[in-house]
DNA sequence: ATGACGGATCTAATCCGA
């Protein structure tokens, strides 16, 4: 493959979109999908429908047991996947890590595919044990990423973190707002700058322009109020970066029928 | 000004998203 074509999309349930994941696939051609909030066990994956559309590679960590109905995360391919990956965080096997290997130009390109905890509303962790876990997992990815992407490669994913002012519809607003506080802010950065990756959106998008990729159910008007934040992220190893030809949020996405409250979010790699 | 929406689940009301 000369050219890798790859996408990230938080879904919010597979089985209830897979028109919208099918059109994504019709209308972009992506080399591999990543999805997360797939909300759907392995075993009820629609991998046939997906196969029919040449995506017959999968790297499934499904919801199951204690976690039915959430989470969930998926890498589909229409070029073979090696080394796949499941890993859990915090102790818990919640489905929120997928690994797959693509080769690029020759050269192994690992894929690292994550959904991180939302965290609740409660910005304190000593009150919100839901803040603590995401906090706790931002700490196990600063741990876990400098090995992990070692190798070359790619960190996708719902990372349910804005890290800078214009991510965030008001920054002001914003800062006591789960998603944009400085404990999780400040975390994220520490994780991304130890696996040494490019955050590729603020890359082609400069800092003092807005850049959403996710806006709530509950705004009636999306498009005019505009109350949207970058949660939706690809983090690539810097000569990758460098060899990154474009990246696009598909916001027309957020208005077909029955959407998910994320877009996709495309990038493009050439050899 | 906080929106008051939408998904899954032991189908009715509850948990969760962020």
């Amino acid at each position: 493959m000369q050219r890798l074509n790859l996408i990230t999309w938080n879904i919010n349930s597979v089985r209830l979109r897979q028109r919208l994941v099918e059109r994504l696939l019709l209308d972009e051609a992506p080399d591999v999908l990543c999805l997360q909030e797939t909300k759907c066990p392995n075993e009820q994956f629609p991998a046939a429908a997906f196969r029919k559309l040449g995506y017959g590679h999968l790297a499934l960590n499904g919801n199951s047991g204690g976690h039915r109905g959430y989470h969930g995360v998926a890498i589909l391919s229409r070029v073979p996947l090696s080394d796949v990956t499941v890993r859990g965080f915090c102790g818990k096997t919640d489905g929120r890590y997928v690994r797959a290997t693509v080769t690029l130009g020759g050269a192994p390109v690992a894929i690292h595919n994550f959904y991180v905890p939302a965290g609740g509303d409660e910005p304190d962790p000593a009150l919100n044990p839901k803040f603590e876990h995401k906090l706790a997992f931002l700490d196990e990815m600063l741990s876990f990423l400098p090995r992990a992407c070692e190798a070359p490669g790619i960190v996708v994913g719902d990372l349910n973190v804005a890290p800078y002012e214009m991510d965030v519809w008001s920054h002001r607003q914003m800062l006591r707002v789960i998603s944009h506080t400085p404990e999780e802010t400040t975390r994220f950065e520490a994780a991304r700058e130890a696996a040494g990756y490019v955050d590729l959106g603020r890359r082609f998008v400069p800092h003092h322009e807005r850049l959403f990729t996710w806006w709530s159910y509950r705004n009636k008007d999306w498009r005019k109020s505009d109350r949207g934040r970058r949660l939706d992220h690809v983090w690539a190893a810097p000569q990758l970066a460098d060899r990154a030809s474009s990246f696009r949020v598909l916001r027309e996405a957020r208005d077909w029928p029955r959407p998910s409250d994320h877009v996709p979010v495309v990038a493009t790699f050439e050899a």
